[in-house]
DNA sequence: GGTGAAAGAGGCCGGGT
DNA sequence: ACCCGGCCTCTTTCACC
């Protein structure tokens, strides 16, 4: 059972803010001594709380400064293994939800511009996914999650 | 302007899978020393194309597995900045996007479980923002975003 | 789990091409 | 812009509590 307690939440609230705290500097925080601190972290990581160190980057510097999100309703006799497949491969896609309601899936999509949903659309439909779909433009976003590009 | 050219790309890719390599590391990989690693860094931090460095958490530690979107129209009386100020502090708003379409606002939850949805709306409506609202559960997500706790 | 000290790695920052 | 090299801080490890 990985505990997490009150220690480890305010470590990680620091790690969250900047990754690159030393292990003295969110020791003196959490009054700990930078090998606790370290320790902790290590078992944080190893437990899978922690997924990974990453870094947060401006949407606009990728070309990705347009947040779009696309209701899809997968045709009848679409494969829908390849869907999830195709979904967790293309980098446009930010998020995919099966979700309630009247759709099958909500996907978030971050792209360049307005003008590159078509060709998403068109993509998704080559693929024999599309059945139909209903494509909702962000136009402000007063809360906003930062891009982290998708790895390897 | 901020050029990012392919180097500084590889740069990021590689901080956002692992954001502890080592400048030797990467400097490997892009065929470049160290310090001209870390200058690259530096440039990228301060022209904000890096915002910060981060870590990403596993939701369930959080206590926040579930992922809620909620379609709100707001009161026609509503305060509309102080909506924007309610859903930057708030840190069960992962999102929040102006949006084209029927409803005015696309906001993205992140609770305990679904009965934390019905405090959330209420919590709305006592604060008078709430017209109408249409709940959207995510069931499962096959491409689904880090968590990364909103700090300070 | 936490500590402190010792050792090793890695970042930092000058000067040079 | 990039590279080299020396300093020095930070991480890592480990025996002990």
């Amino acid at each position: 059972m990985s505990s997490v307690d009150k220690i480890d939440l305010k470590i990680i609230e620091m790690l969250a803010a900047d990754s690159r705290r030393s292990l003295a500097d969110i020791g003196n925080s959490v009054d700990l001594a930078p090998s606790s601190v370290n320790e902790r972290i290590r078992r944080l990581v190893a437990s899978g709380v922690i997924r990974r160190f990453t870094v947060e980057v401006d949407p606009a510097a990728l070309d990705r400064a347009t947040q779009i999100y696309v209701w899809v309703a997968l045709r009848e006799d679409a494969d829908e293994g390849a869907f999830r497949e195709f979904a967790g491969t293309d980098p446009r896609i930010e998020e995919c939800h099966h979700v309630t309601g009247a759709w099958s899936y909500l996907i978030k999509l971050r792209l360049k511009d307005v003008s590159a949903v078509e060709e998403f659309l068109s993509d998704l439909k080559s693929a024999n996914f599309l059945g139909r779909s209903e494509t909702v433009l962000a136009l402000s976003s007063p809360v906003e999650a930062g891009v982290i590009p998708k790895g390897a």
